[in-house]
RNA sequence: GGGCCGGUAGAUCAGCGGUAGAUCGCCUGCUUUGCAAGCAGGAGGCCUCGGGUUCAAAUCCCGACCGGUCCA
């Protein structure tokens, strides 16, 4: 399945001695030094052989192995520090999991340059797609370092490509690591992703993939003439290199281990070890189990178990089947909480904080896997001492820990669990005692809609009702089937020509008036040459005002971006060509402009005070308010709200500078950090920074005020949790806070009036009144239902035709009648009839149970002249002379 | 962002068309001079909100809000 063949027959493997084969066992080429190699190395055409027989000659840890590696590339790379593993710099995927993506789309698109050509580093990764097989398999982890040694090739700068590429990378691996050269195959097997693709090796040793090398120089197109996993590609014009080299692989193949957490989190297996009071199990059993997994793709733990008990037994090693599973489930336990606290280290140190939705949700999943994982292996310690060690073993790559914000997240994420645990036992009982059992259905609907996982419930059916119920095999399937939905078709969106409008409100941000050509019109859209309005964008809302046109004026109700070109909805036709002038609603412009500049200040201060886990989530300007959502775990106090005000006003009266400057997009970031972009991400080479002088700095389209003294004064008017760790502040600025103070002051006249009393005693007298009316209400219900009660009680009986009759009478008023009928009803007498006098008339109800009432109602009306209306159950007359006991029994008797 | 579940007394929940319930907690009295004790009595509810259906809605339908949870 090459992409072509010989693209990869290179110099440097015919000068090295390498021969091309194909391998026996999948037919993929691959390229060895090694005459009697048949396959390609890579599982499951080969297994493990490094296991317990490495072919590195030293045991090296992972800082080493990372040092060794940027050691090797310094010479010709640029070096560079880790990025954060949540990419604030795109909105397509959550969390950064292979080195590359520190680059998409920017650079690989060819917009921003890269931060070195070329360069070398390790990135963290996390990838969670295989979250339950940490533990089982023996390789697979949450998180991991990707090390890259990455070269961007333009039409008119070569960097390096595929032969120096391979040199480099068989050069670290023979030279640095001391791998002997046999062992190392290049399997031919192209690579696509994230719309990019190209050839690519293998890096094959002992079985294990250890690095792969990515030739990417085509981008995806459906009329492309290449084929990779089922997507056509066509050659673009860059072609990058990009490598991966799997840390944690290499370190585990230099320990030989038998599983990669022994290699890899050695420190951390053993305190869980040493606080858990299990024994260290057999590194035998576990090499073997490792190995047969190794083979296994999909893992099948079953079949996993199944061929491993047969050996162990025979040595002695297990007693049974059940013994061999309870080992591995205990040691399953121990890795997945080595390996899960590690990944929240990562996740911590980037400020993520657990909550139900996106990045937070992965968080909060692993944080309840390691809390289960806990309780199995029966661990006394905590999450907390495991992410500090794994800190203290990795602080040459995760540089920051926030340890308040961890303890935190932490203490409240514990807390949480278990509320959660507490009442999924009260909630399975409740079923289980009700029903005597718990379906397959129920469970579903436990695990989905309370997140309680079947062993619990089972577990919890066991310890307190002494009762087994049995869990469905293809449970997991199950729930997959449940979330499976159709694709929602996209919204298209409307097409205009590609035209440059300048923009004029960056120059001069106080410019009002202005000339411009009409280059486009579709009547009431135009695109002219130049523009004053600020178009919608980065959470500023568009600007207003009219043109003026054949000296008239015509409303401009909206101005949007598309593309380079702005384009503004207009009153009435504008024909292209026209020469118009723009006249800007400068009112609300400068309005606007205050609660811009104040969003950037209030999130400064946000950080300063809340802390660094602060990140922007949304924002939403206004005229008369404006709002902005942030990252917090927790709704603010008041006094914490009072403090920001304070601090937003401290700095308003110290009159910051705020200065827009445009820089390099590598600079920028160098300078300010991924912060930059809390309010989205440019599309330009260049980011245009907006910065409060010591308090706060974005990039940032907007326009901007030139000081925070002309923001006056800010008012934080609500505050409130729109989502699981997202705080949402609404607030006002500029004349707009005094609007609303003026408001509030009216308001508050209002009420003095209303309530006789002066501003001190409003709460006082408030307090009267509600409870007083409070005291009313209860009276006048207490009074309703002894009338209801005595009603019922004077009620006669009625003998027609040996029915168990009632009859009740009175003055009643809407709601009384209303009681008496519901009281009735609950009764259930066979007939009853009520009488409600309206001085010379009066009304009936007829409530039956058996008997139809309509028709007696018939009956009734037929003698009296009055109107029929309702059920069989339920029948009125109304506008009845008088009826009483004996009228409606002579007439129905 | 989507699916599912829920919102009733201070707490935990039942009721699922006919005058709002249980348990714990609280208050009063009695019994009992020690530990989550016993007996009797009592207070405490805009049944989240807004529409609709119905003679009648906590209950059925629609919508909003809030909470939980699973999945992207």
């Amino acid at each position: 399945m090459s992409v072509t063949t010989g693209e990869l027959d290179l110099e440097f493997f015919k000068e090295s001695g390498f021969q091309k084969k194909s391998c026996i066992s999948c037919g993929h080429y691959f390229w060895t030094l090694d005459s009697d190699r048949k396959t390609c190395g890579d599982p499951p055409c080969d297994s493990y052989s490094f296991i317990g027989n490495s072919p590195v000659n030293k045991q090296y840890s992972l800082n080493e192995v990372r040092s060794l590696f940027l050691d090797f590339f310094r010479e010709n790379h640029k070096i560079i520090g880790p990025y954060p593993v949540v990419p604030r710099w795109r909105d397509d995927v959550l969390l950064v999991n292979a080195s590359i993506y520190n680059f998409q789309p920017h650079v690989t698109s060819g917009r921003v340059a890269p931060p070195g050509n070329p360069l070398a580093m390790s990135q963290p990764s996390v990838r969670m797609l295989d979250t339950d097989l940490v533990g089982e398999t023996g390789r697979h982890l949450t998180s991991f370092e990707m090390m890259c040694h990455d070269s961007f090739n333009y039409k008119d700068k070569f960097v390096y490509w595929k032969e120096e590429t391979t040199q480099y990378c068989h050069r670290f691996l023979t030279e640095s690591m001391g791998i002997d050269p046999q062992l190392i195959s290049y399997k031919e097997k192209p690579w696509s992703g994230g719309g990019n693709g190209g050839n690519a090796f293998e890096v094959l040793i002992g079985g294990l993939e250890v690095a792969t090398l990515v030739f990417m120089d085509m981008s995806i197109d459906p009329e492309g003439p290449v084929e990779i996993d089922g997507n056509r590609y066509s050659k673009m014009d860059m072609m990058i290199v990009d490598t991966g080299y799997g840390l944690e692989r290499l370190v585990w193949l230099s320990n030989g281990t038998a599983t990669v957490y022994q290699a890899v989190l050695p420190y951390a297996i053993d305190h869980i070890v040493r606080n858990s009071g299990i024994t260290q199990w057999d590194p035998e059993s576990l090499a073997l189990l490792s190995r047969h997994s190794a083979e296994m793709e999909p893992f099948d733990r079953e079949a996993v178990l199944d061929r491993s008990l047969p050996e162990l037994t025979k040595k002695g090693l297990v007693e049974s089947r059940d013994d061999l599973e309870r080992q591995f489930d205990t040691a399953k336990a121990v890795y997945t909480i080595a390996d899960h606290t590690k990944t929240l280290l990562i996740l911590f140190s980037d400020y993520v904080i657990p909550s139900n939705v996106k990045v937070g949700y992965l968080a909060r999943l692993l944080i309840r896997r390691a809390l289960r994982a806990k309780a199995e292996c029966g661990y006394t310690g905590s999450l907390w001492e495991l992410i500090k060690l794994h800190h203290e073993h990795l602080k040459d790559i995760i540089k920051n820990f926030p340890e308040s914000f961890i303890l935190e997240a932490l203490d409240e994420e514990e807390k949480k669990y278990s509320e959660l645990e507490q009442k999924g036992e009260s909630l399975v009982l409740r079923i289980y005692d009700r029903k005597g059992t718990l379906s397959t259905e129920d469970l579903v609907t436990l695990y989905d809609s309370s997140g309680i996982i079947p062993e619990t419930a089972a577990r919890i059916v066991k310890e307190k009702r002494n009762a087994k119920i049995s869990i469905p095999g293809d449970f997991n399937s199950l729930i997959t089937s449940l979330h499976e939905k159709p694709e929602v078709a996209k919204k298209k969106k409307e097409k205009y020509p590609d035209i440059f409008t300048r923009p004029l409100y960056y120059d001069d941000t106080g410019i009002r008036e202005f000339n411009a050509i009409v280059l486009h019109s579709n009547g009431k859209e135009i695109i002219p040459n130049q523009t004053a309005f600020y178009p919608e964008g980065g959470g500023q809302p568009t600007d207003l005002g009219y043109f003026t046109y054949k000296g008239k004026k015509v409303e401009m109700q909206g101005a949007t971006r598309y593309g380079r070109s702005i384009v503004h909805k207009v009153e009435t036709e504008i024909p292209e060509h026209s020469r118009i002038i723009g006249h800007v609603d400068y009112f609300r412009r400068r309005r606007l402009m205050v609660h811009h500049s104040s969003t950037h200040l209030l999130l400064g201060v946000l950080r300063e005070i809340l802390g660094e886990h602060v990140w922007q989530s949304g924002v939403q300007k206004g005229v008369d308010r404006s709002r902005i959502d942030i990252t917090h775990f927790r709704k603010p106090s008041d006094e914490e709200i009072r403090q920001i005000e304070r601090k937003c006003l401290e700095y308003i009266t110290q009159g910051r500078a705020i200065a827009v400057r445009n820089i390099e997009w590598n600079k920028a970031i160098a300078k300010y950090g991924f912060r930059l972009f809390e309010g989205g991400v440019p599309d330009g080479n260049t980011i245009r920074v907006v910065e409060i002088d010591g308090v706060d700095a974005e990039g940032c389209g907007g326009t901007h005020l030139k000081n925070t003294s002309e923001i006056g004064f800010l008012k934080i008017l609500k505050v409130e949790t729109i989502q699981e760790g997202i705080q949402r502040f609404t607030f006002a600025a500029g004349d707009a806070a005094l609007d609303y103070v003026q408001d509030i002051y009216a308001n508050e006249q209002f009420v003095e009036g209303a309530l006789s009393t002066v501003q001190d005693k409003v709460r006082e007298s408030l307090g009267k009144l509600i409870s007083e009316n409070l005291e009313m209400k209860k009276e006048k219900e207490k009074h309703l239902k002894d009338m209801i009660d005595s009603a019922i009680a004077g009620a006669q009986r009625l003998d027609i035709s040996g029915s168990d009759s009632i009859f009740i009478s009175g003055s009643f008023s809407d709601e009384g009648l209303k009681g008496i009928v519901s009281a009735v009803f609950s009764l259930r007498k066979d007939l009853a009839f009520i009488v409600n006098i309206k001085g010379e008339f009066s009304d009936l109800m007829i409530i039956s149970t058996k008997a139809d009432a309509k028709a007696i109602a018939e009956k009734l009306a037929a003698k009296t002249g009055a109107n029929v209306q309702g059920s069989n159950r339920h029948a009125q007359l109304s506008g009845a002379f008088r009826l009483d006991k004996s009228l409606i029994r002579a007439i129905l008797d």
